[in-house]
DNA sequence: AACTAATATCGTAATATTGCAATATATAAA
DNA sequence: TTTATATATTGCAATATTACGATATTAGTT
């Protein structure tokens, strides 16, 4: 149904797939890489860098926002767009070495 | 449109929104952990864990199988499968803390 | 106030994802 | 060989995502 039942998970495996999905496009792993290269920008920069449309761009700075990945900051009348530092430690935590032991099989 | 332009990013963001692409679903999610907690299973072992019909995991097994994420043996009528190790260090390395260096600014 | 620049929102078309019933396939067991 | 078990595939309905033109909003500039 392109629904996804999200009641049938625990609200940890639900924290991952949101988190992974906000970065599940190369547009958004464009700027969230351009973010950390110049440590912060002004939102027309990254509009100037990616090869999309502004109103694009805006909806991808949009949904990363909501996932708490980046933060804006009203700067006169542009926007200040960086990381998150605390959303992106805990992806780090979540996704890194630390904390699934790996182990194979087959 | 729905569709991503993925011949407007480099090799290395589409790889990485492939891979969080893949992770971005609760029941994937949930087929990892659990793979990673017995260390390897039955197909059916995930069938009878999660809520999910038998065609909706089969298909949630076939996406991660082909993002690499993991892989299966057939064993007798049934498949085991298990994580793919490789690409499994690959996404720590990528999301993990080494790979990018955090600063905030705003 | 009129103008400009930066960003957000709306509306919409194209496409992708999710979920599952029905069915197919493949191997083992009887 | 018939039957049972395990998994995959097909087809489809419901919903979500992506992209962008048009337009709105907001703040600075003249």
């Amino acid at each position: 149904m392109g629904v996804t039942k999200t009641d049938l998970f625990t609200e940890n495996q639900n924290e991952i797939a949101t988190l992974a999905k906000a970065i599940a496009h190369p547009a958004r792993v464009a700027i969230i890489e351009y973010l950390l290269k110049v440590n912060a920008c002004i939102c027309n920069d990254i509009v100037n860098e990616l090869p999309l449309a502004q109103p694009t761009i805006s909806q991808h700075l949009k949904e990363l926002k909501n996932a708490g990945i980046i933060k804006g900051n009203i700067e006169g009348n542009a926007i200040c767009y960086c990381i998150n530092e605390e959303t992106f430690s805990k992806i780090q935590g979540l996704f890194g070495t630390s904390s699934l032991q790996k182990s194979s099989c087959c």
